[in-house]
DNA sequence: CACCATGTTCCTTG
DNA sequence: CCAAGGAACATGGT
């Protein structure tokens, strides 16, 4: 269920429910879903520990474990893939079909569900140390992102995807973000002028921290068992029309009319992956 | 049956 | 060594 936003909106969701609480007992389902974490190690770890903070870290969960009796906190990472949940059930209620992971608190079971297992959850914080700068933080800013730039021919739309140069956008809002900036997702990425790089930060910024008001403001059913799936992009549902005061401009509306120029939306494929844009609002 | 899907990682090629 | 492209992972929806 993750781009960035909903990951937010989901670790906040999480800490609510979670903070103090300690670990009774853990089941691994799915081997794949902690790798390289060992299903023992899992337990050891866990078992007997709590929840003390939830943090978020591009599109990963940071879980800070505290051990009883002392012992120096440890890391808990967990990433959605593209079909992850996590969510409390009571434990009276059934296991969904693929959970992967499960850990055990006193009355209600947290839920790691991910449906096709691209999802992890994972001991120790070693996946973050390859990502670029945070998307939302300070020192990301348009001259980060120039030189991040700088030496690839690759087009940006693609360079936008790849979480060493800047972590957390995925391909729903990286069309979304190139069109509010008005450039055309295939411009080769160090062709990116000083003021483009400008224009594109800010218009990141405002693409996902709106996402992230938006979904903080939907009535949300993280278990996705109802309608309201924990996903919140902008006008994904017509029943949450009247919840949302702006929508997604580009993103899977190929051959529709551009909002802000009447141009037919174009769908186009960039390493296997669909990219919308406006070729009126976004010239090569 | 065909094609598509919110993401990352691994392998090959140049 | 690196950049870039593509397949792979696994399941479900249309």
């Amino acid at each position: 269920m993750p781009e960035l936003p909903e990951v937010e909106v989901l670790g906040r969701h999480l800490g609510s429910l979670l903070i103090n609480k300690a670990v009774r007992s853990v089941q691994v389902h799915r081997q794949k879903s902690i790798r390289p974490t060992s299903a023992r190690r899992m337990r050891d770890q866990l078992v007997g520990a709590k929840f003390k903070s939830i943090k978020r870290r591009a599109k990963y969960l940071i879980f800070e474990m505290q051990p009883a009796g002392g012992k120096p906190v440890f890391i808990l990472l967990g990433h959605l893939g593209m079909t992850g949940r996590m969510y409390l059930q009571p434990k009276t209620v059934d296991l969904p079909k693929h959970a992967a992971v499960v850990l055990e608190l006193v009355r209600h079971n947290f839920i790691f569900e991910d449906t096709r297992y691209f999802g992890r959850m994972t001991l120790g914080a070693g996946a973050l140390d390859t990502l670029g700068p945070e998307l939302l933080s300070e020192e990301f800013g348009g001259d980060v992102l120039r030189e991040a730039l700088s030496k690839s021919a690759q087009a940006i739309k693609v360079k936008l995807l790849d979480q060493s140069v800047v972590a957390g956008i995925g391909n729903i809002y990286a069309s979304e973000a190139l069109f509010h900036a008005g450039i055309s997702p295939r411009k080769a990425a160090r062709r990116l002028t000083r003021a483009e790089c400008a224009a594109l930060v800010v218009a990141i910024r405002g693409t996902l921290t709106k996402a992230i008001e938006c979904g903080s403001t939907v009535p949300l059913d993280f278990s996705g068992a109802g309608e309201r799936n924990g996903l919140f992009y902008f006008g994904q549902t017509d029943e949450w029309a009247g919840y949302y005061d702006e929508e997604l401009l580009v993103y899977d509306r190929e051959n529709e009319s551009c909002a802000r120029c009447g141009n037919p939306i174009r769908r186009i494929v960039q390493v296997a992956r669909s990219t919308y844009y406006c070729p009126g609002c976004q010239r090569a």
